[in-house]
RNA sequence: GGCCACGUGGCGGAAUGGUUACGCAGAGGACUGCAAAUCCUUGUAUACCGGUUCGAUUCCGGUCGUGGCCUCCA
């Protein structure tokens, strides 16, 4: 089955078609780094680390080029440094390795290219004055500003149209803007503010300009998908296909991918409404293919509704597909994915299906064969699950424990000895009391064996 | 106010112009001293009103509801 993405631009599901099969080209908008990553934050890390492990094995791992960047320079990090009492520069680091430990632990791959806004202020300033000249940007007050009106196609992707925006504007209108919708390129900092020499003062990119930098000099002035959560739809990917296109006279990118919010009880979860969780919270209680089969057993374009409930059914079938493959050392291989979980992805990536194959194939194991097994254990692997052993599994916050190994062995033998002299009631307090402590004894087969709640 | 998306069982969540997947929970059973885990069986749903159609949950129109964007956001 060919690959088949909805595409926001057109608003419809297209066949995926690459500029070039020996280097596919996608780029997503990755974190502001100020702060903890949270849930929200997480979900477009997942769905695009799908993706991109979907065209590696279409196009071929070496025939895939994916540009996940990070913003380093922003007005939120300027406010949460100076909250801090911290420089900008320590700030961003320590929060750029919390973000690749959060990337780690839901089980994402490292992108081929992670570049720093902060990198790329040269090529911003090049494209910019290159707007200029072409008459679509103009500068004021110290500020270059983009020039909406000058672009035709502006608001298509998100399917707005200028004068109507112009007219419901709820913001006031800048005094340095000519327009409402003119969007600022460069803009001046003070002192204080970090801050580069341009033809127009020491000062500091806008928002937008950076992507459109960093994927062009990645990946080309047209490559294939560009990805990002659905409120990057207005206004930054609608400015940066402005900047793009108006500077290099060429299409954008081909393929627009955009993946619904995370709700909290029926609202979108974000740090300005404070009712976010963030990964590093989750890590406490759950295991990271715990959050990742969370997160995937909604389909992307849908919202998805952040509650304990659904980690815990995770838990549970994560824990039962362990469990399966304990008894041997299974092996992933390739060769053995499902077919089907394959073309549910190639299905606009529907990973709700993907999942109800592995159920299948988790049933399948029952009866069969290692093979079989293997099947189950390769597709769930590609999938980004199944990636330890089960006493990995298992064992899984150990450290956490308040009682040490060889006491519950001592407690499973004085229970046994309980049990065998018919002495049931001090039987089951042994194992109550170890329930409380977040152990489980389960006797299977004339043996006790323990594990974590 | 403008624009957009969505509304499927108790919950989560796919799909489809003609028997409505799958998972969890529930119920019944096997196993167990009793449980747990596991296995087997099983009930329950397409917001409302019209239209098109032999047939609509699916297509079209309207109503209601929810959410999003229009301002920083994944």
């Amino acid at each position: 089955m060919p690959l088949q993405i909805y595409d926001t631009f057109s608003n419809e599901k297209k066949l995926f078609e690459p500029i070039d099969p020996s280097n596919v080209r996608m780029y997503v908008c990755g974190p502001t780094v100020y702060d903890f990553p949270h849930v929200g934050n997480a979900r477009p890390v997942i769905v695009f680390d799908l993706l991109f492990r979907l065209l590696r094995r279409i196009y071929g791992n070496d025939n895939v080029t994916y540009v996940r960047n990070i913003t380093d320079v922003d007005d939120k990090i300027i406010t949460a440094a100076s909250e801090n009492n911290e420089d900008i520069k320590s700030l961003t680091e320590r929060t750029i390795k919390f973000f690749h430990d959060d990337a780690d632990y839901i089980g994402a791959l490292k992108p081929t290219f992670e570049p720093k806004a902060t990198d790329y202020i040269n090529d911003m300033i090049d494209i910019i004055s290159s707007l200029i000249e072409k008459d679509y940007a103009y500068v004021s007050e110290d500020n270059v500003l983009f020039s909406a009106s000058k672009f035709s196609k502006y608001g298509q992707l998100s399917g707005k149209n200028l004068e109507e925006m112009i007219a419901g504007s709820r913001v006031e209108v800048e005094s340095f803007k000519r327009s409402s919708s003119d969007f600022v390129l460069w803009k001046p900092s003070k002192s204080s503010e970090p801050g580069w020499d341009s033809p127009w003062g020491k000062g500091r990119p806008g928002w937008h300009i950076e992507c459109s930098a960093m994927s062009e000099k990645l990946l080309g002035k047209n490559f294939d998908i560009h990805g990002g959560g659905q409120d990057l739809i207005f206004p930054h990917h609608e400015n940066e296909i402005a900047q793009s296109e108006c500077a290099n006279n060429e299409k954008f990118a081909n393929f627009w991918l955009h993946n619904g919010f995370v709700n909290v009880e029926g609202n979108k979860m974000s740090k300005s409404e404070g009712n976010f969780v963030t990964v590093n919270q989750l890590k406490q209680k759950y295991q990271g293919e715990v959050i990742r089969l969370a997160m995937i057993s909604t389909h992307y374009r849908q919202p998805l509704n952040w509650t304990e409930n659904n980690l815990i059914e995770c838990k549970k079938t994560l824990d039962k597909w362990y469990q399966l493959i304990s008894e041997n050392n299974f092996s992933f291989d390739n060769e053995k994915i499902s077919s089907e979980v394959i073309n549910a992805l190639e299905d606009d990536l529907n990973t709700p299906k993907a999942i109800s194959v592995l159920h299948q194939l988790y049933k399948d194991c029952k009866s069969n064969d290692r093979n079989t097994v293997e099947t189950f254990l390769s597709s769930a692997n590609f999938l980004g699950m199944l990636m330890h052993t089960s006493s990995e599994w298992l064992s899984w916050g150990k450290e956490k424990l308040s009682i040490d190994e060889k006491q519950i062995e001592l407690l499973i033998s004085e229970r046994k000895s309980a049990r065998d002299n018919g002495n049931f009631d001090k039987a089951d307090k042994i194992r109550n009391d170890l329930e409380h402590k977040g152990i489980l004894l389960e006797d299977n087969e004339g043996k006790t064996t323990w594990r974590f709640k």
